[in-house]
Parts: structure tokens; sequence; C-alpha cells
DNA sequence: ATTAAAAATCCAGATATCTGGACTTTATCA
DNA sequence: TGATAAAGTCCAGATATCTGGATTTTTAAT
């Protein structure tokens, strides 16, 4: 199951240190975190130094990771992914329904938080870009799997069983919850299944607008959300509408 | 010379191949592009699969980078090695001037472009983030150079020459060009150093803002720049008091 | 200029990765 | 549902990387 080359979890948790850290190491400081010989360190170093991805400060002999290196990912979160009117258009859902509102893509077994905004002040839901979420019981989750075929969505449900994370909830319910979604047009409801005391209602976004599959989620405070949720469902059927109307406007 | 590892080249080539592409790739196609064999290809594609750097999509067959690899570098472009402050800063001397205005950060034998702000519209000096410029002869590789000591330059100078890449003006006048900045307190100009038909204004910022020493640049097309080459240095002279007056304002 | 401490380099044996080719699985079409 | 083409997996020999320790280089303080 492991397929991990040794250079490559080095280099992995080279750069999860300098997140955590933000700022520039020794090599006997990246030596000790990552637990690694003088010299295999040095060599990394030298080669990632080479490849442009670190700069060297020689005076205080200490490493940092380069713009150029920053720049191999920027991309991906801003602007060519995701088009600057459809981040306009999240934007416009978020003052509308006054919660917070992400967009995800399908990653592997489960969707990735791509983009998020939401009120600048108050209590509200927060969450990470990066973070992956379930597909089981979630309304993300439901969400998109009703833009799959039921053979698939099973076919995935055992994959997830197989590949040691266990899903929250069972077949079952996971299938009449896309059901329920389906009749909604695509739109999922759920309470604390990502985290406690959150809820959400969620809808893939129609296709065609990037290269995959988009999941739209309002989330907040479960009483809150639960109080407004016929509300939430209407502001975001509305929006769909409008994308659904002119998608090229919204497409990458 | 060469310390790069294979995996580490391949890594390298497969990121700057999505750079290029923005957009999810088959294996087939990766194979093409790296020109390297299947099964090692298939063995990298799943570690970064594995590490969660790129998200596999089953049905279409594609790989695609992952906003969790993203934020392994998007610290370095923003907040964190830059403080907002210092990027508002930014911001006013460019407003002032009204041409392009650039960080940058010493990075091995040269200086990385960090952050750039120019005028939204009209004629004005282009540079991406993530470019490096050369020491020798440049505006800002002058600035860059008045911080350091005589000799310290001088060996740095050397390593250029045996390093591959010859600098492109001699020691001579590269030491003149530095005592000339001393004497205006760091600031340094240069005209088509960098590239033909610019010129620009450049300086060390205080120290003890960032974790390492920050060059400010005010480049423009040079008949412009050179018309009121004064009245940037008196701009910049002003603003450097004002960071001057107040570090920790500006610090990380 | 000299010295001392730290970092970087070098090397060859030990070990892990890479490769080519045959096989298995998967997704999609009829 | 069954056929098919593509992608992914597996394996063992060939090859490159990794390691520990000694050496050299570099930097900064005396």
């Amino acid at each position: 199951m492991s397929d991990l080359t040794l250079s490559l979890q080095r280099l992995s948790a080279l750069l999860e240190l300098f997140v955590r850290e933000q700022r520039p190491l020794s090599s006997a400081a990246i030596c000790a975190a990552l637990d690694a010989p003088r010299s295999s360190v040095a060599a990394l170093l030298k080669a990632l130094v080479q490849l442009g991805w670190l700069a060297h400060d020689r005076r205080a002999a200490t490493y940092l990771p380069t713009a150029k290196f920053a720049m191999l990912g920027a991309w991906v979160l801003e602007g060519t992914l995701l088009s600057r009117p459809l981040l306009a258009a999240v934007q416009e859902l978020q003052m509308a329904t006054g919660e917070t509102v992400s967009l995800s893509m399908p990653a592997d077994l489960g969707l990735e938080v791509t983009h998020v905004t939401g009120p600048d002040v108050g209590i509200r839901l927060v969450i990470s870009v990066g973070v992956r979420l379930a597909l089981w019981g979630t309304a993300i989750g439901t969400a998109y799997l009703t833009t799959l075929a039921d053979p698939t969505i099973r076919s995935m449900y055992r994959r997830a069983e197989a590949g040691g994370e266990p899903p929250a909830a069972s077949l079952r319910s996971v299938m009449a919850g896309v059901r329920r979604a389906r009749d909604q047009g695509g739109i999922a409801y759920a309470e604390s299944a990502v985290v406690p005391d959150v809820a959400a209602v969620s809808s893939p976004l129609p296709e065609g607008i990037a290269h995959r599959t988009l999941v739209v989620s309002v989330g907040g405070p479960a009483s809150r959300v639960r109080a407004k949720r016929a509300f939430i469902e209407d502001e975001l059927r509305a929006w769909l509408g409008r994308l659904a109307r002119t998608p090229a406007a919204f497409r990458t």
C-alpha cells in the first residue's frame, strides 16, 4: 500500500516542516526534524537548491522555499482552474446567504475544498482550502454522488471500505440520501456529518464549468442553518439557475 | 555539478508540465511529455496521489495537482514572509511613483522577485514573481550588494565566475557602482541592465523587517524613469524613512 | 591574519529505486 | 451484458540512491 519512495517522503516532510515553521531553517534543524542522516539531507537540500525550489543563504547557513516553488502550485488556487466570474458568483452567494460558501472538487475517494469564502466577522463555519471531506453521509458528498451512476457509487463505496478508512455511513443510508437529493434537483442537506454542530446545503454545479465536477456548499452553525434551510435552498437554486443559463460565462 | 536525483528531475518536470497545461493530464500524456517509461511514471503518479499532491480521476483517467499541494508553497507568497502592512506600503510607493514596484530576496547568487505591483493600465514594466535577477550591474543587485562587506562581494563574484554564468559586468565596475550607491544611502540606479529599455531605482529595506534582506525596486521604461529619476529617488527616500522609523510595524 | 566551530563535500559499500514486459483490472461502448 | 482498449499492477534484474565517517571548505570571531 505504501509506494512512497524515500526521497518523496523526505521532500514532503521537509516542505511540511517549512509550512509549520514559515522561516529559514538550518541544515542541522532540518536533519533533526526529519530524523535523517546529515549527508542524505545535504544531498537533498543541494538538489532542491539546484532545482530552484529552495534558496540557500550561505552566511546564515539557512534554507527557505522560493517564490518559484510557490508558483508551481499557485495556479491551482486561482483564476485558472476556477474562473474569476465563478469566484465572484460564489462571493455573491456568500453575501446572499450570510454563511460560509465553499467549492470542492473530487479527489480520489473524497472531495477537496478548493475555494472558501465567508462572513468577515461573527460566528461562522471555518474550513481551509486543501481539506478533504468524506463522500459518505456528508451534504457535499451526497451532492457529488448525485452526479454519478448508482453502480459507480456502489463500487466506490466498496473501494472505500477496502481502503483503510471505513465509511461513516452505511451504503443503504448513503443511497437513500442520494435519492432524496436527486428529488431536490441535486441539493443535499446534512447536519453534523463533517464536524459536530455544523449543517450544510450542497449541490453539484452545472457541467462544463470546470475540468472536473464542482460542488458548492453553504455551511454554518447547525441551529442557524437549520432555521433558514428553506431560504438557503431557494437562494442556491436561483444561483444555480443563473450558472446553468450561461455556463460559458463561468467556465475556466 | 548535477546532484539532481532522477525522481526529483521527473517530479519537477511533471509539475512544470502541469503549470504549462493547467488542466488534468492522462498518464499516457505525462509519459510522452516526460519521455519516461510507463511503469516508472505510474509509480511516481501513484506515490504523488498517496501523498495527496495529485488527485486521480478514475473515470477520466487523469491527474491534477491538488489544493493541498498548492498550499505547500502558498505561504511564501503572502502574509507570512511579507507582512500585510509592508505590502500595503509597497502599494503606496507604486501609487506615488506611478511605476512598477517590486520586492526581492537574495536567492543563491541572485535575487528572486517575491512581490510585484504596478499600474493597472498603460505602458509599464512587467515582471513575474519567481523570476531571478542577476546581482552584477543591475540596480537591484547593486542595492543589495551595498549591504555586504567588500570581501564578501568579491568572493561572491568569484563564485559567480566559476559557476557557469559569467557576470555581465566587471568586478571593477560592480564595486564602483556599489560605492556610488553607498554614497546615496544605498539607492542604486541602472538602465538596460536586466532588459533593454528598462531603468530602475533600487534600495535595500531597513534590517529587521523580514528574515532576509529585502530589496525594493521602482522600474519602468528607461526614458520615463530617467526623466523622473530625482523625483523617484526622493519618494523612495521618504518611503524608506517611514519604514526605518517603525520597522516593527512592517515586520513579518 | 589566525583560529575554531559549523557546514558542506567526498567516497565506496549497503540498500532501495527504476525498468521492460507480461499480466490484470477498469471503464465504456455496442 | 459482453467485448475491447486503455490504464494500472507486478516482478526480478539492472541501476542509481542513500549512508556513515573522514576530509575539506566556509564563516565569523579573536
